[in-house]
RNA sequence: CGGAGCGUAGCUCAGCCUGGCAGAGCACUUGGUUUGGGACCAAGACGUCGCAGGUUCAAAUCCUGUCGCUCCGACCA
């Protein structure tokens, strides 16, 4: 490809509109531009970064055994409604209607497509294990659209949904897709680490994100360096709190005192107070499908809405508003308690749900129930009915891994894949059931797996550039090697030996861009910089009165080659790149 | 959905507070000089100041509405 008959339009300035450094090099680099926010065109160079990890997926997803296949995205209602997702997924589905007003959805994902597909076409077990895969493009209505590719309205996704006779049979389905997940990102030449996940209500141990770290991923992920533990901070546990939760008892009564206008957590532990944040019972009040429920905490913790909702088995709930909480408590937030005999009338039914940190606690601090009072020697078993203890405190950094003992980590990491048991879900509601050898009917045990294809480019750029721009690892590069003479005359010795590299390195199976711009050298050696080739190959009077041309990887140092030398010099240098990201080798086999 | 900020040339932005000729840099066109890390000189072209309404002799500027973009929030009582 010669740089003048393609189209990289390259910026010197950032976007006003990106805010984080890979979503301003994808700009920047020409690979994108914005439609409009969540939407994006690919250009070129995009395009074909895009195409090489769509290729790095499908050949290890075929390798994996699964089977490619393409669903429509316009999908109809009905099957929605069957399997109950037409309500729950309801915030993020896009509808359209036809001209006879007829209602259709642009598929957020494909569980019902690929289920009804099976329902139709499978019936025996003989015809299991079965586990389809496709790579499209998918529709989410986002709550808001961020960081260019990362959280889009439309974006590329791999899906794969695996189908088999039983929990035994699913659990090898699900361990080849971890598998090659693995595979994909290392041939991506990204970091990613896989993490235990939240698996929602569905429950069951088997989820994990692949997560690569990055300071502007929007999930956090708690690990031990270990490497015995990884998991979501959703779902992460730990050996409880670094300061254990006071047990002493004094045998002291519950006592009553005036804290007017102290509302946090906070203030409480300030003067003239002075209850630390761990002497303190946090009262949390939540709508759970439409009924008010209270959530104690530690004061110092933080309420994980996921293991809540793990815990309690919906996803249905939220917060309670000031509004809703004050005439059935008495109270407004911040004032708040569980003591049972504060809670009066209808509060005095609500479930109270407490998190495992507070078993035995003693001589603690809560709201009670009246603006402006709490309650210290609080005792929990004593003076709180609890309806439910189950652990639904957030992680946090510095307390000790269930596996090894040691301090845990927290960071943030960008999701590109989720490997997921799904179970008999779909398959039960949606028919998708098989006969075994005695001629019984059993639903599929299912799985499913994604890849957020764009989300994954836009993560190797995240991990993967430095002041100047992109450094593309080879495998996702939009192209290996780029040549740039300084000179473009046709007939000038720099051009014509350009030119002779140039055949020669297209002859030798390498993917190679000619700059053949008449610009300046420095205009030249910005844009291979910031467009992020792998490697640079200059060619320039001065060094071609030596017999030499340039050989340089990107962020690098500068290699000069005798001419004769140059093509293998390149060759060798590729070909031991692409051997270090594992390149060539499903195609090997 | 709540809050905040921003919409002015293709891009990045100034001008708005305090109403009075539509601006700069980059990019673009032409000519010249340059040519190993985003050149220089000269001349030029490029605008529905997001859109609609209002106030005013006069609106990019003030007011109202609306649309779009960005950020924060939508647990931490």
């Amino acid at each position: 490809m010669r740089w003048t008959s393609t189209f990289i339009p390259t910026l010197k300035e950032n976007p006003a509109d990106a805010e984080i450094i890979s979503h301003q090099l994808l700009v920047r680099a020409g690979l994108v531009r914005k439609l409009t926010g969540g939407l994006y065109t690919f250009l070129p160079m995009g395009l074909r970064a895009l195409r090489k990890i769509e290729q790095i997926v499908r050949e290890e997803m075929n390798r994996a055994g699964a089977i490619e296949v393409f669903m429509p995205a316009l999908q109809p209602p009905d099957i929605w409604q069957q399997s109950g997702r037409y309500v729950s997924a309801r915030e993020v589905l896009y509808k359209v209607r036809d001209r006879a007003n007829k209602e259709w959805l642009l598929g957020p994902t494909h569980e019902e497509v690929i289920t009804t597909l099976v329902a139709g076409e499978i019936s025996s077990y003989r015809q299991l294990p079965r586990n389809f895969y496709q790579i499209q493009t998918k529709f989410r209505d986002e709550i808001r659209p961020r960081f260019g590719l990362m959280r889009a309205k439309e974006f590329i996704m791999k899906d794969a949904y695996s189908f088999d006779v039983s929990d035994e049979a699913a659990q090898a389905s699900y361990q080849k897709m971890y598998d090659a997940y693995t595979r994909i990102f290392r041939r991506c030449g990204l970091r990613a680490m896989a993490v235990e996940a939240d698996t929602g209500v569905i429950g069951g141990k088997f989820s994990h994100e692949f997560m690569v770290p990055a300071a502007s991923g929007e999930n956090e992920v708690v690990y031990c360096e270990s490497g015995q533990y990884a998991a979501n901070i959703e779902k992460a546990a730990s050996r409880g709190p670094v300061i254990p939760t006071p047990q002493a008892d004094s045998g002291a009564a519950l006592e009553k005192f005036p804290t007017p206008g102290v509302v946090t957590i906070e203030a409480l532990s300030r003067a003239p107070h002075h209850v630390a944040p761990h002497q303190q019972i946090k009262t949390l009040v939540y709508v759970v499908e439409s009924k008010l429920a209270l959530v104690l905490l530690r004061g110092d913790d933080q309420l994980n809405e996921a293991k809540l909702a793990g815990a309690l088995g919906t996803n249905q709930l939220r917060p309670a508003t000031a509004d809703e909480i004050a005439p059935v408590l008495g109270a407004h937030p911040g004032s708040l308690g569980a003591i049972a005999d504060t809670l009066k009338g209808e509060a005095a039914s609500l479930p109270v749900y407490a998190d495992e940190a507070l078993r035995g606690a003693g001589g603690m601090t809560t709201g009670a129930n009246e603006d402006g009072h709490h309650f210290r020697h609080v005792r929990i078993e004593r003076d709180i009915r609890v309806t439910r203890w189950a652990d639904l405190r957030t992680v946090q950094a510095g307390e000790l891994c269930v596996a090894s003992g040691q301090p845990l980590k927290v960071r943030r990491a960008i999701e590109v894949g989720h490997v997921f048991k799904l179970g008999t879900k779909y398959s039960e509601k949606l028919n998708a059931l098989y006969l075994d050898e005695s001629g019984t009917q059993h639903p599929c045990v299912m799985g499913c797996y994604g890849i957020g294809v764009t989300r994954t480019l836009q993560a190797v750029i995240e991990q993967s550039h430095d002041k100047d721009g992109i450094v593309w690892p080879l495998s996702v590069a939009p192209f290996e090697v780029c040549i740039t003479p300084l000179s473009v005359a046709p007939n000038s010795p720099v051009m014509q030996c350009a030119e002779r590299v140039y055949a020669a390195l297209i002859e030798a199976g390498i993917e190679v861009i000619l700059d053949d711009r008449d610009d300046r050298p420095g205009v030249k050696f910005k844009d291979a910089d910031l467009v992020g080739f792998p490697l640079r190959v200059a060619v320039g009077e001065k060094s071609l009165a030596r017999g030499e041309i340039e050989i340089k990887p990107r962020g690098g140092a500068v290699n000069p080659v005798k001419i004769e030398s140059a093509v293998e010099a390149v060759r060798k240098w590729i070909e031991t790149a692409r051997a270090e990201l594992g390149m060539g080798m499903a195609q090997s086999r």
